[in-house]
DNA sequence: AGCAGGTAGTTGAAATTTCAGCAGCTAATG
DNA sequence: CATTAGCTGCTGAAATTTCAACTACCTGCT
C-alpha cells in the first residue's frame, strides 16, 4: 500500500472548515428547532418531505433516500411518528411489500407550526451571511458533491476473489 | 407572531443542496471509516485530534469544542475509547477539576493506520470534484458561517421577564 | 475567610441510531 | 412456469447520543 498522501495545508483547510462550519450549522439548527418546537431536525425533516409530496404521502424508501437516512432508521422513526400521532402508515396499493408513509393533518399543523422559526433560523445562520455570488457558489459547490457522490457505488469493493 | 417569511426558490435551493451534499457526504465518509478501519468518524475525529496536539492530550473541554461535541458525549465517548485501549485520561495539573485526555501508543497507530483510506475518500468526494476556484470559495464560505455561528449566542432567549 | 456564581467533567436513564438478519414480494431469466 | 436475484420494509439487540441532574472546584467579591 502506497505512503499517505496527506493534505496539504490550503486542503486541510478546506476540508476543516467545511466540516466545522457544516457542524455547527447544523448543531444550531437542532438545539433551535429542539427548544422552539420540541422536535429533532430528523423528524422535522420527515414531516417537511411528507408535506410537500402529492397527497403528503411517500413510499418508505423513497422517504429514506430524500432524507439521506438508511431504511431501518426510517422505519423506526416513523414508528415514533406514528406513536405520536404525526404520521400514518398506508399500505402501498401498487406494490404489496411497500408501505406509503401519510402525514396527518397533526403532523402538518406541528410542520407549520415548527416552520416558522426554523426558516428564520436558516436565514439567520446560513443565508444572510453569505453575499449573493456566495450562495450561488455555494449551490453550485453543493450540487456538484451531491451529484457526484450520488453517482459513486456505496461501497468501494476491494480486491474481490475474481470468480 | 408575523406571517412565516417562506424561503424563494433560489434560498431553498441553496439550503436544500448544501444539506444534502453534506449529509451524502458525511454518510460516506463514515461508512468508509466503519468498513476500512473499523471505526466511527467521532472516535477517529477525536483519535485525530488529540495525535495532533502537543503531548498528544488535550482539556476534555477543549477537545469537545474542537469536535463540536457537547461534554457529556465526549465524557461517553472518552468511556469507550479508554476501554479500547486507544486514550487515556489524566487529570489536569493546573486545575482539580479538569481531566486531560492522552492518545496512548495504540491510539496512534489506530490513527495512523486509518488516516490513509480516510484522506482518500476526503480527497475523491470533496477536493478532486471542486476547482481551485470552488474550494477556495468553499473554504471563505465556510469560515465566514462557522464565524458567525461562533459568535452567535448559543441559545436564543426570549421575552425574559425584565429583571 | 466566606459566599455567589460560574465552570469542569461525570453519571444514569431515556431516546435514538446502527447493525445484522429476516420474511415476503417482484422481476428478470431461461 | 420455475428459479433466482434483488428489493422493501421491519425487527430486536447493541451501540451511541441526548437529557437532566449532580459533585467538585475555581474565581471574584466582600
Amino acid at each position: 500500500m502506497a505512503e499517505t498522501r496527506w493534505l496539504n495545508d490550503e486542503e486541510q483547510r478546506t476540508w476543516r472548515s467545511f466540516l466545522l462550519a457544516s457542524r455547527l450549522l447544523f448543531e444550531r439548527v437542532e438545539r433551535q428547532l429542539k427548544q422552539d418546537a420540541d422536535i429533532s431536525f430528523a423528524y422535522y425533516e420527515i414531516l417537511t418531505r411528507l408535506s410537500e409530496a402529492p397527497g403528503r404521502t411517500m413510499r418508505m424508501a423513497d422517504l429514506a433516500a430524500a432524507c439521506v437516512f438508511d431504511r431501518s432508521r426510517l422505519s423506526h422513526a416513523i414508528d415514533r411518528l406514528v406513536r405520536d400521532g404525526w404520521v400514518r402508515r398506508v399500505p402501498c396499493p401498487s406494490d404489496t411489500r411497500g408501505q406509503l408513509a401519510e402525514l396527518t393533518d397533526e403532523g402538518m399543523e406541528k410542520v407549520r407550526q415548527a416552520a416558522h422559526d426554523h426558516v428564520e433560523q436558516v436565514r439567520s445562520l446560513l443565508l444572510d451571511r453569505l453575499t449573493l455570488d456566495q450562495r450561488t457558489a455555494l449551490q453550485e459547490i453543493s450540487e456538484a458533491l451531491a451529484t457526484g457522490i450520488a453517482d459513486m457505488p456505496k461501497l468501494i469493493s476491494m480486491g474481490w476473489p475474481s470468480r
